[in-house]
DNA sequence: CGCCTATTTGACGCAAGTCAAGGGAGGTGG
DNA sequence: CCACCTCCCTTGACTTGCGTCAAATAGGCG
């Protein structure tokens, strides 16, 4: 199902989040607001970009979970990030020719195609929007800076105990939920994202559980106690490059 | 040790660089050599910037080899990626306010370091200029992710392994060498860059030697079978996002 | 020469992988 | 509406890659 339409009222929560960041002008808006977009539904495990594709677009999540991800020679898969509603996966691919990830939907999702072409136009004419749109590749950035950090130096337990809560709270500020979250992955994609089989990720998942500090059930998590889950991941959202007012919302 | 300057002859190896991915104009050109650039030399250990810290500046490798870490909070250490001569290893901090790693001298080194601010009005100036610094960053985070894959889905040989191909790659491209080259890294920190203990990369290292793929000795990396460490080290260079001058000189 | 730091090697332990079997939940078709 | 199928989760038994601990050796440098 696609959908042409501009941006009015599609990029809504984007053109939010990037006020959030930087104070928008009125023309600023408007080169937002008439920017071309093609929306796009995508059901579960749907390839949306492959590795070595040559994208003329980015593309922004309007609902649904999306995967990055990679493979290595042996056929292991490493899921490099996640993204949620208002984040665009490959944004990464503007000013790169050839895409070196692939994304997937990580459930029923819609995203909303823009062309490479329009967002450069209107970074050349809009200085501070290019700005801001890198900021946004620079974040993603960050994350995946973490998340070197979380495979290389975390044990298995805290490993899961971070990747939880980086999920939680990323969904938490997207109005995803509060403390509980709508999360369609398996328990071998929690693997594929933290470099541990499927077997292991349940003995941790257990351990969580009965330790009183998540759920991962039928592709629902539920956070039963924060303090304990961020202690447990050795979790300090810095990382995540949050506005002020990001921050009073996931403290609350 | 310090030295101001205007960029002229200073950031002649950048601004090839950057000549490389994009056809610089006459005013482009002169509004990188007109960058007012301070020079500072560091030796090794030093650190150059710090978690948390909120640069005013970047700076670009003028000589040796910096690494980007971050630390656990159980005091691990993990080395997100190095960085050699014409590299900008906090151009990443340019719209973050604080930062999220820290960069470390892994030898002698010498830093020409440019004020945000500069580079801001630069690239407002010069919007293409803006998407050459822009890509740089992109590159990195392409970095970053083969880095994720490698720390979650390969076994140590092949991680250590993959980690002496880029090295070695990125080395020969900045012509610091041809197959040997002086790395002034410790077994601790190679096994901080791969996620392992000192004692583990000693074991694979020796491996690697009796294979006739590499030798590591002594602050010297040299390379002995190019298509054997690559093939080893499921190592494929699309990630590092060359120019076609770039992957000629890297195949030859 | 003597100190300091890095490398090298061996013995042992553990976290996580592998293999394999059984159980639940949800969807589908007869 | 029940039977069956297909994923996925769950658990147990066994294996292994890598970590830990410890001690010996080797270089580099004042």
């Amino acid at each position: 199902m696609k959908g042409a339409a501009v941006a009015k009222q599609i990029l809504q929560p984007l053109i939010d989040k990037i006020a959030s960041t930087i104070s928008l002008q009125n023309d600023e808006i408007e080169a937002l607001e008439s920017l071309p977009v093609r929306t796009v539904e995508f059901a579960k495990g749907d390839p949306i970009v492959r590795v070595g594709d040559r994208p003329r677009h980015s593309f922004v999540v309007l609902s649904g979970i999306t995967c990055a991800l990679k493979y290595s020679g042996a056929g292991g898969r490493q899921i490099l990030m996640f993204h949620v509603a208002t984040d665009i996966p490959d944004l990464q691919s503007i000013h790169l020719n050839t895409l070196d990830f692939g994304v997937a939907a990580a459930g029923a999702s819609r995203m909303g195609f823009m062309l490479h072409r329009d967002l450069r136009n209107m970074c050349h004419r809009f200085p501070r929007l290019a700005d801001a749109l890198w900021r946004i590749t620079l974040v993603d950035a960050a994350i995946f800076r973490e998340w070197e950090l979380n495979l290389g130096q975390r044990d298995g337990y805290t490993r899961v105990a971070h990747f939880f809560c980086e999920l939680a709270a990323r969904m938490k500020l997207a109005g995803l939920g509060d403390d509980s979250f709508s999360v369609p992955l398996t328990q071998q994609e929690i693997g594929d994202a933290t470099g541990m089989t499927s077997v292991h990720v349940n003995r941790i998942e257990r351990e969580l559980r009965s330790a009183k500090l998540s759920e991962f059930k039928r592709g629902r998590l539920t956070v039963l106690d924060w303090a304990g889950l961020r202690e447990a991941g050795d979790f300090d959202p810095a990382y995540l490059h949050l506005t002020p007012s990001q921050e009073r919302l996931l403290a609350a």
